[in-house]
DNA sequence: AGTTAAGCGAGACGGTACGTCTTGTCTTCAC
DNA sequence: GTGAAGACAAGACGTACCGTCTCGCTTAACT
């Protein structure tokens, strides 16, 4: 904070709010989940715990609030070339973002503590997780009026084939997720539905 | 307890340590994973903490231990017809498995709870996950054998491509996961492996 | 605690130091001294664990305060008659309040847990007793200002030979300690120190 | 223990009971009373906690037991002399004895836990303190029969006057008992009852 | 000589209290 | 009227001892 204000009639304060976060996410990149307490967080920040509770119910949605619009930033899939090159991408990024960013460290904390926690997991998928899959749909739609992708393709069912393995290296085997899978993942998909493109 | 003994030479009591591993399942199923704490355990079990304390490092190693054997149990792939009628079997059977089965309710808490805790994790994977993937690899490369799948099939890949949708859908998504949705996964598994058997 | 307020700048809560006092003092009294727990203080004064550490280093430290001022308001020596009478009343005073009020049995108990204790020796000595000593001394000083003792009475050891029995049979015989007792330590002790007083 | 034998029917193992009363001893001498624990005092002597429960009630009963016949042999009066200098010999032992003696410490410990508990009060008094309280009123006794002290003197109050003031400065005021003090408390006890011998 | 039974070391057990930690609420004062 | 400071009630943490128990070994006394 430094030289910030200690209260006034302004409204509440931008500094306070953006050390809050930045605290979050220090902590929980350098400490772990265990790590992220509320009073670690008003104690980095130089902030006072009563400012904390003002403005997020709990710690969790500081986190979903740190995480803010990361996802639309690194995990837009590009509409640039032909699906099967947009869809490498996309899901190289995605491995990337998830196992190599600290964005990507939040998420997963907060897929963990979703397993404990609906409320958490409701607000994570409405908030974050929902319009992602919005934007992945969306590419492969693109694809089937591109003449791509057959047309009774079922998008929902198609991004669970093309993210679902890779979040489970992830979150539940923590194996390593190279290129190589990815690719594999990605040309598979494509020779399951019959695409017109030839896989490399 | 009741007739148990109370401590003995013979080391530690079965029946301090079942009652601890049922209560332990009884608070997750209850009150979430947060209710599960040692003080909890001891007082449902009738156990005193100490006996916890002796026993276990930490309430997740209560937990994995409470998970046993579940997942042979549960999810040991058939071998008795042709693939594509086990491995649907064994999709269904899995989706079931977490979505509606105590254990399954564990081992999604343990999965959640191993994001921030890398030690967990670690004992999760080597003792749980890891034959886990081993009985459906070994499935797998007996359909090899047989002929019904490809020789240079890359059975970890596979796997993945399989089970990573199921996972996704209920650790990240939180949709239904209906026989559908999971046989389509099969289905569209062998046809991008050119299976010679015909998909329903 | 009822209406009072749950912590704020001004500092300690002063209904809390005050419950927490009380409780213990009860406690003493009902329960004997292994029957002060911080646990129990805590729960009987409806105030939370921390906040009793939070001020007091120990339980003794707790009813060390309880004894507060305790000692003057009963024990200070009346300075009214002859010092023969003023004397006597003093020691049936003291004889009293060892054995039959509150804060005497705080003061035993205390007296018992020093004998384990130097640190809390020492803080009795310096904050109660001594005081307690100086008020005994002084009457006695007075009374050789007005020619009632010998001007080369030592004081200290004088307030020895006439409280040391009382405390004596209070803390080591369990004897009582009547009225005909402690009238005849005051007698013998002006017989020695040569009183012009007569000893009834 | 070492060469000890490890039960037999012969009855208790006098090498397992010295072995807890040293132990004892040794701990309180070296970590004061909060030190002494059975479960401390069974791994100094190389003894299972059951051993010591089944012939000791409780930890205060070692200490008793191992404080023995100590209080007889070194706080015996003398009957050499002149009753002024074998009193003033005897209040000179009882000083040394309780301030800087082992027994004497295992004494004091007793006294101050017996102000928390009765039962160890009564059976301290019945079994030390009531038989050396014999011990010096029958030196007292001798006197009056040889004519140093008057006939119709209170033994049971003399022996109080005389010692009280040394319990009182060992257990209360902590403060150092010199010859002078203990000489000064003789004479002035002689003067008050009349004696023939003139104090020094 | 084999059996018996008591005392032993060992140590697990159900408990209680310890002193620490974090949570989320509340109150006050400075700005 | 926000924000920093920080006391508060609540309650879980992991530890230390308590006193009880069961066990298998050792050993003398009694078949």
């Amino acid at each position: 904070m430094g030289d910030g204000h200690h209260g006034n009639r302004h409204g509440r304060s931008e500094a306070a709010r953006e050390a809050v976060l930045e605290a979050a996410d220090d902590l929980l990149t350098e400490r772990g989940f265990a790590g992220v307490t509320v009073e670690g967080i008003a104690a980095r920040a130089g902030v006072a715990k009563q400012t904390i509770y003002r403005w997020w119910p709990s710690k969790v949605d500081i986190l979903l609030e740190a995480l803010g619009s990361d996802l639309a930033q690194h995990l837009t899939p590009a509409d640039r070339g032909p699906i099967a090159e947009d869809l490498r991408a996309h899901l190289r990024a995605l491995a990337r973002f998830l196992t190599r960013s600290d964005p990507g460290t939040v998420l997963r904390a907060l897929v963990g503590q979703a397993q404990h926690d609906p409320e958490l997991a409701a607000r994570l998928r409405s908030e974050q997780l929902a319009p992602q899959r919005e934007r992945e749909t969306e590419r492969l739609l693109r694809a089937v009026e591109a003449g791509e992708l057959p047309a009774d393709l079922d998008p929902g069912s198609a991004v669970d084939q093309l993210v679902g393995p890779v979040y489970y290296r992830v979150l539940v085997t923590g194996e390593a997720v190279l290129p190589a899978f990815t690719d594999a993942l990605v040309d598979g998909f494509l020779r399951a539905h019959g695409s017109v493109e030839k896989p490399s």
